[in-house]
DNA sequence: CCCAATTTGTTCGTATGTATC
DNA sequence: AGATACATACGAACAAATTGG
């Protein structure tokens, strides 16, 4: 027969349950970030457990960005706010296994990127335009054809990501930036840059003066109209550019 | 002056670094998920570390959601694909400190919704078409004004998930599903909820199955427009209630 | 500069639990 | 049921980092 007490869900290891536990604690108490937890040492007794498991459970909140540890004397384990590259690294390892096609993440962008530019429009602070003409300035090439588009393409990215950052909403905030990361690394794990076509450099340039101008007088809508054709013509660019990728995977793979 | 000697980044715990070699190892491997990584034993002689030091190494991992454990013959650490519950939850956590507004989800559903309702025309199989139904049917009271509206808040929720999980594009399955999880979270959280309106609930019933029949008439348009509609309805529902609460939230002040 | 105190970091040996054969 | 192979957990000791005297 088996016994009458508590099981209390023994299928978890100790480590495991410690780590929430603690997170719990944490949550209901409402302990800010900055905060000291317990010491191992404290933490030890109050769970009734060897010094490995807690430490094992402080690796468990570690790895999700929650905790940080210091040692020495006024060192411990601290409520740490999760940062944002933490949490799109975290994110990043789910869509590692999902992967998601250049055209999926442009589905996403061409609906939120128009949203973000009519958003921001007569909201920015002359240093932040400013800041959006410095940018693109720095995206210009000294001499043309200089630069191969990875660097065209990673400068564009980067001004996506600076105006994501302007944005007060950070669910806009983080999914925009995680979702030009994830494009920057798929396309450079794929090859899918060309040598650069000037002309094409010229009218992403242009798409971003004219936005940043509409972003200047505050047309709402003028920014998101912009935003919107840059998407739509990126996203056929890319388009073509991964149809172009396929045949050559096709055609490597016939001769080999 | 500094020694020659190779410094290696030594700041870096040595779990940290086993945790990060590891990763990297199974990326360029290429190792898929249930296959088994080296036993404790073997990544101690690896790596030439205590137990203990490898043992939070695969805690941290694990926390990442990317091995799981098995004891016993046979057993050991398995490469495991991030689940999409798990990769909410890091998510989540991060935005536990960012606290996003009722708003900004909002902003991110009304622009997301209609693309992913644009998208699912014409696409979705009879059985899918009926699994939609079967939800809207769930969510239609016994008798009416019987339910509270938390529960038609939810069951509203329940329709828009499994409308995500249709989807071939996993960017939008996650970031739909996770938004009307946080939505959900915050809600109750903040007490949102009020006794139904009967009203309501029937153009919110409407509304879905309109959406419906246009997935099954394969008109995208049509579908897009009527989640357009159904989002912004919403949308202004939510905005007058939280502006609500924050009266009474001020009030309170006032008074206390 | 060194020394002492404090706290996390790491090691080793041993024992226990669990699943497979 | 017993042997085997693995993770899980404990306890004691020592190492390293940081702070303050």
């Amino acid at each position: 027969m088996p016994p009458a007490t508590t099981r209390s869900e023994t299928r978890l290891s100790r480590p495991t349950r410690v780590a929430e536990a603690i997170k719990q604690w944490v949550m209901d108490e409402g302990w800010a970030p900055g905060q000291r937890l317990p010491s191992e040492a404290e933490l030890m007794a109050r769970f009734g457990m060897a010094k490995g498991t807690i430490r094992e459970a402080i690796r468990l909140l570690e790895a999700q960005g929650l905790v940080k540890s210091r040692t020495g004397p006024g060192g411990g384990v601290f409520v740490h706010q999760v940062s944002e590259e933490r949490a799109a690294a975290l994110l990043g390892n789910y869509f590692f296994f999902a992967h998601p096609t250049i055209d999926d993440i442009y589905r996403l962008r061409a609906a939120l990127e128009p949203e973000l530019a009519a958003s921001l429009a007569g909201r920015l602070s002359a240093a932040q335009l400013a800041r959006l003409d410095a940018v693109i300035a720095e995206s210009a090439p000294p001499a043309p054809g200089a630069e191969d588009e990875a660097t065209r393409h990673a400068a564009s990215l980067r001004f996506h990501a600076e105006l994501a950052a302007m944005s007060e909403n950070p669910l806009l905030r983080f999914v925009i930036r995680f979702l030009a990361e994830l494009l920057s690394e798929i396309t450079v794990a794929r090859g899918l840059h060309s040598p650069t076509d000037p002309e094409l450099w010229a009218t992403g340039l242009a798409y971003q003066t004219r936005l940043v101008e509409a972003l200047r007088t505050g047309d709402a809508e003028a920014a998101r109209a912009v935003m919107a054709a840059h998407m739509a013509t990126a996203q056929r660019l890319m388009r073509s550019r991964e149809a172009a990728v396929t045949r050559r995977f096709l055609s490597d793979r016939a001769r080999g």
